[in-house]
DNA sequence: CCTTTAGTTGACGAAATCGACATGTTATCA
DNA sequence: TGATAACATGTCGATTTCGTCAACTAAAGG
């Protein structure tokens, strides 16, 4: 289970899910992350895995969690609003967190019956 | 700015940290991962990164995610509140999410002043 | 003293990614 | 038709990690 080979095929597609979801082209990101634009499409088309190192580039300019690009977690942006509220959420003792909880889903639901 | 012979560097001192967080020996960590044991040292003690694949093996074996161990998170714990949240707060709108921020700020204040 | 366990360090060839570059395809637009 | 842009594909030597192995040190226990 959880098979090398597929994490490959999985990479490949999230870096084209992360680079459509961003708008930019191959050539972009690859001046973004100071890579040749046929590094890029050989992470996309071909078998190439990036290095430590590029795995890291790609994901600080596509701002994406690195977890995402390896198939680790299906959220894109598990990077941005969760990640500013996780200190003070940390500082809440259980009670309050349970009524921050509550709180936010009341929202959620709000905003998914009338949507901004 | 953000190099990369301290991005190594850091991954060393946050292996290390995951390790010992799991409480596994490097021999325990080898088997989990199915790495040799020099390799294990190699990264902690050596200057060596880790590969695609190898990286994704120590963070799942160590049950940690692949941006801790990049440097690019700072928070070990993958199952935090913030991560339970995150499809909650996913689902909301700008104006929405930063009420929800102040809400829960002002609630983590108030804990701090007052713990459980 | 001996044994075991944990970890370090270095070396070896094999394999893979590296950057660089050349070439081809496909689509769009003038 | 020609030009340009986005992308694919493949090759080159260079670099790096790969797994394996050997040879240590150091600490703990009998």
């Amino acid at each position: 289970m959880d098979d090398d080979a597929t994490a490959t095929e999985i990479f490949r597609k999230r870096l084209q899910t992360a680079r459509d979801a961003r708008e930019v082209t191959q050539q972009d990101l690859a001046k973004k992350t100071g890579l040749p634009p046929s590094s890029i499409s050989h992470f996309e088309g071909g078998g190439r895995k990036p290095s430590f190192d590029n795995l890291r580039r790609l994901a600080n300019a596509l701002d994406v969690s690195t977890d995402f690009l390896l198939g680790r977690t299906d959220e894109i942006g598990t990077i941005s609003a969760a990640k500013r509220l996780q200190a003070d959420l940390d500082r809440l003792n259980a009670y309050d967190l349970e009524i921050a909880e509550k709180f936010i889903r009341v929202l959620a639901r709000k905003d998914d019956s009338s949507p901004s």
